[in-house]
Parts: structure tokens; sequence; C-alpha cells
DNA sequence: TTGACATATCAAAAAAAATTGATATATAAG
DNA sequence: CTTATATATCAATTTTTTTTGATATGTCAA
């Protein structure tokens, strides 16, 4: 068992805002990129820049506010700062996105959920 | 079979677009508040009103990001506009998030995915 | 047709987020 | 100890988003 927090329908408000953090991460191209890259595993900043042909300090920027959102964590090895996707996070997220897939299937067969 | 695209890692630019938008319009808890509501059922603008205690335009204005995300749809009937979750893009999030969950679960055993 | 009600839209102001360039910090190499 | 490299942080500016109040639109009822 994993000792991740539940995300139920309905949402409580602890719930609501960090679902909105997460969401509010998510809603960015660049950031989105981000992911897309480590969703194949570990990189290191430096990988990163030229991959994303951005300035330094707005990727900076961008993971900070990934990291910040508990989406990605990050681990020093000398000098350089590798960045993953924090598999608790993707999960809590799984568990909201797949609640409301599981209302909207009641909903299409007449069934009320979630009260 | 459902005619919904497929949302598959490593993201298409296309994707990537949609994504952001989805992820934008579910980054504010107000907006939250209200797909929380709408998991049980479609509900009439004047009912979220009086759930949300909010003023009628900020309302309006966040029903308006939603439904332009693709989140929502409304239907007027009479006087009412009545607002409810779309169903085609809670499945193709939750294939996004699925597809994101998979990628964390393979890394964790050490298999490379996306590439 | 007039008035009342539900909702949407608009424009201005306020608030929040992103970008940029400069500087700071940490580590390693010479 | 000095220098170079990788990354983070900061402050100023720009851009985007949100809020608010006013007005417009659409529908029903009298």
């Amino acid at each position: 068992m994993s000792s991740v927090a539940k995300i139920a329908l309905p949402l409580r408000e602890a719930s609501l805002t960090r679902i909105a953090r997460w969401c509010h991460a998510l809603s960015d191209e660049t950031r989105l990129q981000i992911i897309d890259r480590l969703s194949a595993g570990e990189q290191c900043v430096c990988d990163l820049t030229d991959l994303l042909e951005t300035g330094q300090s707005r990727l900076s920027f961008h993971l900070k506010t990934l990291k910040d959102a508990g989406i990605l964590k990050d681990r020093r090895e000398g000098r350089w700062v590798y960045y993953s996707l924090n598999p608790e996070a993707v999960e809590e997220m799984e568990q909201f996105v797949g609640g409301l897939k599981v209302c909207c299937q009641r909903l299409r067969k007449g069934t009320r959920c979630c009260d």
C-alpha cells in the first residue's frame, strides 16, 4: 500500500487546492514539454536546456514551478541536478481524473454519483 | 468505439496545446468547485450561483473558460442554461494522465518507455 | 408590448504569472 | 586559492488572467 492521500469526489477543500496547483503547473506548454521528456526518465537540467532551447533562468523557473507543485523531484549529483517525475503526484492526479471519468460514465447511464 | 483523439506520449504539438488548455481550465479553485458539482450531474447556472456564492458575471466567466477548453457542454432550456461535463474531454484527460502513470510505473521497475 | 428574469458580454482596474538579464551559490578542476 | 561550470535566485518589466460593475441579449409572462 502507498501512503498517497485519497482524492475523491466530492472534493474537499484541501484537495481542491492541491489539484489547482497541479493543474496550474501543467497549464503551460513549456512545462508540458518538460514532463514529456521526463516521462522517458530522469534528465539533468543541462540536457533539458539543450532540448527545449530556452534561457537558463526561464527553464529554472519552470522546473521550480513543477517541483513546488509536487510533480517533479530533484536530486543533485556533483555539479548537476537531475529532475524526474514524482510518481505519487502522478498517482493522485490519476485518481482525480479517473474519478471524474467514472462519474461521466455513470451520468451517461443515467445513474447519479458522488453524493 | 468513440471518436476521441489519442493522447499518447511522447506528446505531439497539438496534444500539448490541448492539454495545456484543459489544465489551465482546471487550475482555478472556483472552476474545480464547478466541476465537482457537475460531477454529480447537469446543473443550471442559477443553482451554481447559489452554491458557489459568487457574482453572476464572475461565474459566467468561469463557465465560459471551462466550456472554451472543451470540458463543459451547455444547453439552453427556456430561460435557463444547463451545464454538464463533456465526457469526451474527461476521457482524453484520463488517457494523458493514465499514460503518465504507466511511464512512472515502468520507470520504477527500471524499464524505459515512450521512445 | 412591456416588464421581469436568467445569462452573457464588455471595458476598465486589479492581481497574478512569465520573461529577462544580472547576480549568487555550489561544486569541481587546476 | 582561483577559476570555470551548473544551476538557482532576484528585481524589474511585460504579459496574461481575473474581478467588477455596467450593459446587452434572449425568453417568458402579464
